[in-house]
RNA sequence: GGUCCCUUCGUCUAGCGGUCUAGGACGUCGCCCUUUCACGGCGAAAACACGGGUUCGAUUCCCGUAGGGAUCACCA
């Protein structure tokens, strides 16, 4: 079954970070090779060298990583098959699929300025495509001796069957003057060794399918199956390019707080549907994954679907893995380190929080208050709803709550339910002033379940701090005295 | 400009000639639940770009128009 194994490729330039579009098209590479029991192999196209970095292979692989596309074999690094590229070059040229070109590049630029000015397509004219009589010592490149009749067809898994004229394509550059391949030539001749039998990749390169399929034909090498996927834009509609604000994964990760399965979710939704199925696992997506249901144009990005999706996913997500992962925003946020205790109040405390945060910065923020040391700052509508509280009901909660025999949330509750009655008030009129007293603030997760989790002498000290404080408001001169 | 591609609610999409008074999701709005905020539940507004064909019948097929996108390097 070897011959007839399905192998698919991500093949990002390490010019910048791996940003949300590359992300997707790795999925799509690394579903479609799962879901055909086939391989999918990763290749840094790094022939680059002014523009390839270090770092930014570091985060391709990082951000690969991190969402778990795991990709098989090792990493092949284009740049490292130079010589291979040239050797095919060589073969071309030997076989007269290829020939020598002198043009300069300043006659080049004059070639196309005149084209531009004629209103002609800008093309390589072919110039030294029939001539033998080579000038000694100068640079030369390699071009393709391509067919100019006739057409080629694509039938393209995604895009369907499209034909380019051979008229519309000119001689491209295999080998430059430097002997250094081009990208042209370094895709079909790696693509080829590695065995890849779909290239699945953006739409930018469906124009290049064609070049390299001339390239593929000369070589009479197999042909692979092609699939294009759209671009995905911004919200404007325009294209998600660096330029345009696009960002890596790790901001996803890092400065959104998103978790990876949602952003992996999200993505696979983005221009591909499984009739109205939303959440999708793993699992899912391999069995169900298929070229032909993804979209034929491009799809815009909405954070706020995204949000939603993470906020599921955060929902499903284990405790402790929650907690581990907002530690170090945590950490941050409190201006030390988190001991033994603080880790176990953040676990019992995230059942309840992880309900209400969309991502994993407001899940740390949210559980602030709950390690924070007193008196904890009090935020303004806490403030407010507390200066116009009477100090006497909030006093006699108190009181109540000091004399219970056991402290949980159903006894705090009842004894908060029975106070209101006796107290002719609400019980939201008890309770939202006692959650700003314990919280610091008028949203929370259930008050009594944080009372419960804060424990009874957190509580009632949290209590105290708020009364002091709105005593304090209630008799200034009182408290200059003791100032003095 | 040449070539190629695309076009269903604001956004992502379902729909593969009649099942469409077009379904789902996010977002928006309203109601319910409720100690707040969320979660959850219920409901509402919201789309087949336009014009011609083909057909007994077009959201679905074909052709134009408009709009959008991609690409035209010794960059990948």
């Amino acid at each position: 079954m070897g011959a007839s194994q399905v192998v698919t490729r991500f093949a990002p330039s390490p010019t910048g970070f791996l940003h949300i579009g590359g992300a997707r098209t790795a999925l799509f590479n690394y579903l479609f090779a799962r879901h055909h029991g086939g391989k999918f192999l990763l290749r840094i196209e790094d022939t680059d060298r002014a523009r390839s970095t270090e770092p930014a292979i570091a985060a391709i692989l990082d951000g690969l990583t991190w969402l778990d596309f795991n990709w098989d074999g090792e990493v092949v690094y284009q740049f490292a098959r130079a010589a291979r590229h040239a050797e095919v070059a060589n073969q071309l040229l030997a076989a007269g699929h290829a020939y020598r070109c002198y043009a300069t590049a300043e006659e080049l630029d004059a070639m196309r300025a005149a084209q531009r000015a004629a209103k002609l397509p800008m093309r390589y004219d072919g110039r030294w495509r029939d001539r033998a009589d080579w000038p000694a010592d100068q640079p030369f490149v390699i071009r393709l001796r391509a067919p100019q009749t006739g057409s080629v067809t694509i039938d393209d898994l995604v895009q369907g069957p499209v034909t380019v004229a051979n008229a519309e394509l000119d001689d491209m550059v295999l080998l430059r003057s430097d002997g250094t391949p081009t990208y042209m030539l370094a895709v079909v001749v790696d693509d080829h060794d590695m065995g890849v039998t779909h290239v699945i990749r953006g739409d930018d390169h469906l124009n290049n399918a064609f070049r390299q399929l001339a390239l593929i034909r000369a070589l009479e090498w197999p042909e692979p199956a092609y699939a294009h996927i759209p671009l995905i834009h911004g919200a404007d509609g325009a294209k998600l390019s660096k330029r345009h604000g696009a960002l890596g994964v790790d901001a996803y990760r890092d400065a959104m707080g998103m978790l990876p399965e949602a952003v992996e979710n999200y993505l696979l939704r983005l221009g591909w549907g499984h009739g109205d199925d939303e959440i999708i696992s793993r699992a899912e997506a391999v069995a169900w994954f298929d070229l032909s249901a993804v979209g034929r144009g491009p799809s815009r990005f909405d954070m706020k679907k995204l949000e939603s999706v993470n906020g599921h996913y955060m929902r499903a997500a284990d405790d402790s893995r929650l907690v581990a992962l907002i530690s170090p925003r945590v950490e941050a946020g409190i201006g030390r380190a988190l001991g033994a205790a603080d880790h176990d109040i953040l676990q019992r405390s995230m059942a309840e929080l992880k309900k209400r945060a969309p991502n994993l910065n407001d899940l740390a923020s949210s559980s602030l208050f709950y390690l924070r040391t007193r008196p904890i700052p009090m935020d303004d509508a806490a403030q407010r709803l507390l200066a116009s509280t009477p100090i006497a009901l909030l006093s006699q909660a108190r009181q109540q709550f000091a004399g219970l025999e056991d402290w949980s949330a159903a006894t705090v509750e009842a004894a908060a339910r029975a106070l209101a009655e006796a107290s002719g008030v609400k019980l939201g009129q008890l309770a939202q002033p006692l959650r700003a007293a314990v919280t610091g603030a008028t949203q929370s997760p259930g008050l009594f379940e944080v009372v419960e989790t804060l424990g009874r002498d957190e509580t009632l000290g949290r209590i105290d701090d708020a009364l002091a404080t709105m005593q304090r408001a209630a008799h200034p001169d009182a408290h200059q005295a003791d100032v003095d």
